[in-house]
DNA sequence: CACCCTCGAGTTCA
DNA sequence: CTCGAGGGTG
């Protein structure tokens, strides 16, 4: 977005135009954005509009007046309640966009200060900025910040906020004093905002700062109990941290960390996030560590604040007419991007679902370049009103899975047009349908041979939740089932997996996608590249050289059936592969069970259905009433279990595993029916929820040492979960088990835990 | 029958 | 990780 250079004789009128137009622009988005707590424009955008009137001010400071959007506290008085008058004025921040802007900073803060003072980082929550007023210790108001000078009053809802005291702790408080600190909407709380918002009718809010203000303007009077009973619960999942303070003239304390101690000693809350520094190069460790956990925190942060800890050189530093010249915030990158939709494509996956997804230009979002996201359906695509060629505003959903929210409308040229979802399989050509009468869903009917559901299926049933195999994922089982050598595929369906030789994989040839384009990438000869997944040429020895052997050949049974060409070599993937399938044979009868690609029968299921019958056969003799009987099995599953067994290609499939010697079977199991004892053990009757990494163990690996000592692993938190195991790495599910005030375990102390129960909890 | 847990399925990128 | 839907429970 460069800027119009501006010649060097300088058109004053033209940039005058320009930043009359900018002043407008701004002036409207800060309404909406204050006065009705809608944005309009990602936030990058309104940061560049500000950014490009900060130039034209530059060259021609007389454009900037004293109500310029530069110059005023953004924000202006609502009428919603009664005006507050701040016993001091709140101040905003000037913001800087890059760690190189804040060395920029850092630098001159310390010329004008003479040396390198420490600095204190704390993390810019995404809220309301607040005051609070205390008289002798007792909550007198509450007070947004308005327009800095004014505010309104919101005492009454804020009272209902957990953790604001109405009266100070300890004694000796000051006869006035004003402290600063940040409204929010805890981020898993706001999810669940959302959701019962939806349930209610009421309106569902864009973001936790919308919502934490939306909540905090509410009016009690002339609602109904139900409402009443709303805002309540609205209110009580608020938050607040405080991180300053105005009118006290002699605070006691001379620092800022001091400050927060003092405080935090009268029982006001203060973040755990705040950290004094000794220098500039520390706060940029300090503003790159949250950069990388910003999701880590319980509430939205924009960015990092950086402030002089010593209060002596606050006050010699001063203030410019709308900030403070001893602080700063550096604000991260937006994590809402406009990029360009390039297509929409169609997608099937091994049920045979047909998905549109966004092919798009590719763009950084929250740190990594997003080139696709999912569109679900097509109905998701008519009711987010994308066009194929607009651009469209993405974002990271919950950290990782990219999102497209919507088109910007004002970038429309007229050359977008609609998307149709195609009625036929892309990948097979099969007429596309819905499953059922009414459903949204479109579905390839061609479930045996479509291959785009034969690979998906094989890929499941190498995955992780199946067989667990492997060398068996995404490109092997693509290769098996797709490869453009040979024209008959390895595998045209899953039955014969168990049969494959390795000669069978030897010839495989496939053709290299960009993971960017999807394109074929072509080689050295312009052709669509191609690549022999399981062979590797050998180099061929160069002449009036002995062949040298870099690496001793694999090994291989010289005598059986194989015949590649003299040329390669067998690749360690396709042994490794074989003798993965092998040992796969033996693997416990869940696994088996899921690899059968039964509709609803996933890890758990499989689980109780192999542990009371005891075999693949007992299963299939089994009638619907059998099946439903056992714990976890409803009428739904048990009726998928028993279609699933009419159908002759799937039991070509059980045939041909068994005849290659797939178990399907527990050994030493009593029978279907028998009574399993539950398992004794320190977890007896618990459910245990392990998050983050834990030394020691794999995700896997926990969750089996959980089932040994008699617990139950299960993967999410709610009320009924008995304990969270915590470990580095843990995000949402530990804030939720605070917020449910479900006990929780350190990671190094898991072990302890499977010897001795809730017992490691009494201490 | 109305909840609330769970599970299954689909999903993206390094 | 999120969504929708199955299963169990009060």
């Amino acid at each position: 977005m460069a800027a119009t250079e501006t010649s060097p004789a300088a058109d004053f009128e033209r940039a005058r135009a320009e930043a009359d137009e900018l002043e407008a622009r701004l002036a409207d988005l800060d309404d909406a954005y204050y006065e009705r707590d809608t944005t309009l424009v990602p936030d990058a955008d309104y940061d560049a509009l500000k950014a490009r009137l900060r130039e034209l001010g530059t060259a021609f400071p007389e454009l900037i007046g004293q109500d310029s959007a530069l110059v005023r506290v953004s924000g202006r008085r609502s009428t919603l309640f009664a005006p507050v008058v701040h016993a001091e004025r709140m101040y905003s921040l000037d913001n800087v966009f890059s760690v190189d802007e804040f060395r920029e900073w850092a630098a001159r803060l310390e010329r004008d200060a003479g040396r390198a003072p420490a600095l204190l980082c704390e993390l810019k929550i995404d809220g309301l900025a607040i005051s609070l007023r205390y008289a002798a210790g007792v909550l007198v108001s509450a007070a947004t910040r308005g327009d800095g000078v004014t505010g309104e009053d919101v005492t009454a809802n804020v009272l209902r906020i957990p953790g604001i005291p109405r009266r100070l702790a300890g004694s000796g408080h000051p006869e006035l004093v004003e402290v600063r600190g940040e409204i929010f909407f805890p981020v898993a709380a706001f999810e669940a905002l959302n959701a019962e918002q939806a349930v209610a009718g009421e309106r569902v809010f864009a973001n936790p700062r919308n919502a934490a203000s939306g909540s905090l303007r509410q009016k009690a009077e002339g609602k109904s109990v139900t409402e009443l009973d709303l805002m309540e619960r609205r209110l009580s999942r608020l938050r607040m941290l405080v991180h300053g303070i105005g009118a006290w003239p002699h605070p006691a304390a001379d620092s800022q960390s001091g400050m927060y101690e003092l405080l935090a000693g009268w029982g006001l809350p203060t973040s755990r996030n705040a950290r004094v520094v000794a220098d500039a190069d520390a706060a940029v460790g300090f503003i790159e560590h949250f950069g990388a956990h910003r999701h880590d925190v319980e509430h939205e942060i924009d960015g990092v604040v950086v402030k002089v800890d010593d209060f002596a050189l606050q006050r010699e530093l001063g203030a410019t007419s709308r900030a403070p010249r001893w602080a700063i915030a550096v604000k991260y990158p937006p994590e809402q991007v406009h990029t360009r939709l390039l297509g929409i494509e169609v997608g099937v996956g091994r049920t045979g679902r047909a998905t549109p997804y966004a092919v798009l230009e590719p763009v950084r979002v929250a740190g990594s370049v997003v080139a696709r996201a999912t569109l679900h359906n097509q109905d998701v695509v008519r009711v987010k009103g994308v066009l194929i060629g607009d651009t469209v505003v993405i974002r990271k959903a919950g950290d990782v899975i990219p999102e497209i929210l919507g088109p910007v409308l004002e970038l429309r040229d007229g050359s977008e047009r609609a998307f149709e979802m195609p009625t036929t399989c892309p990948e097979c050509g099969w007429p596309l349908a819905p499953a059922k009468e009414g459903d949204i869903d479109l579905r390839c009917p061609n479930a045996r041979s479509c291959p785009a559901q034969v690979r998906g299926r094989v890929e499941h049933i190498g995955s992780r939740g199946g067989l667990d195999i492997e060398g068996l994922g995404e490109v092997s089982a693509a290769a098996l089932t797709q490869p453009v050598i040979p024209a008959t595929p390895p595998l045209t369906t899953e039955a014969g997996l168990f049969d494959l030789r390795l000669e069978d994989l030897f010839p495989i040839e496939v053709i290299v996608k960009d993971a960017e384009t999807g394109l074929p990438k072509p080689g050295d000869d312009g052709r669509p590249r191609r690549e022999t997944p399981f062979r590797r040429q050998r180099k061929a020895p160069k002449p009036g050289q002995p062949p040298t052997k870099s690496r001793p050949d694999p090994p291989y049974d010289p005598d059986g059936p194989f015949d590649g060409d003299a040329q390669s070599i067998v690749s360690a993937a396709a042994i490794e592969l074989i003798a993965e399938l092998q040992r796969a044979k033996d693997k416990e009868l869940w696994r088996q069970l899921v690899a059968l690609n039964i509709r609803h029968v996933g890890p758990v299921a499989a689980r109780a259905l192999a542990q009371h019958f005891g075999s693949l056969d007992a299963i299939r003799a089994a009638g619907a009433a059998d099946l439903a009987a056992v714990d976890g099995v409803g009428p739904i599953i048990a009726d998928a279990v028993v279609e699933w067994f009419l159908v002759d290609w799937h039991v070509e499939i059980v045939e041909r595993w068994a005849a290659a010697g797939v178990r399907f079977a527990i050994p030493s199991h009593p029978g279907p029916g028998a009574a399993t004892a539950a398992i004794d053990g320190p977890l007896a009757g618990l459910s245990v929820v392990v998050t983050g990494t834990v030394e020691g163990y794999t995700r896997e690996g926990a969750e089996e040492a959980v089932l040994a000592a008699g617990g139950k692993a299960v993967g999410s938190v709610s009320k009924k979960t008995s304990v969270v195991v915590v470990g580095p790495g843990a995000g949402s599910k530990e804030t939720k088990a605070i917020a449910l005030g479900v006990p929780i375990v350190p990671a190094e102390r898991f072990a302890e835990l499977l010897e001795r129960g809730l017992d490691v909890l009494a201490e």
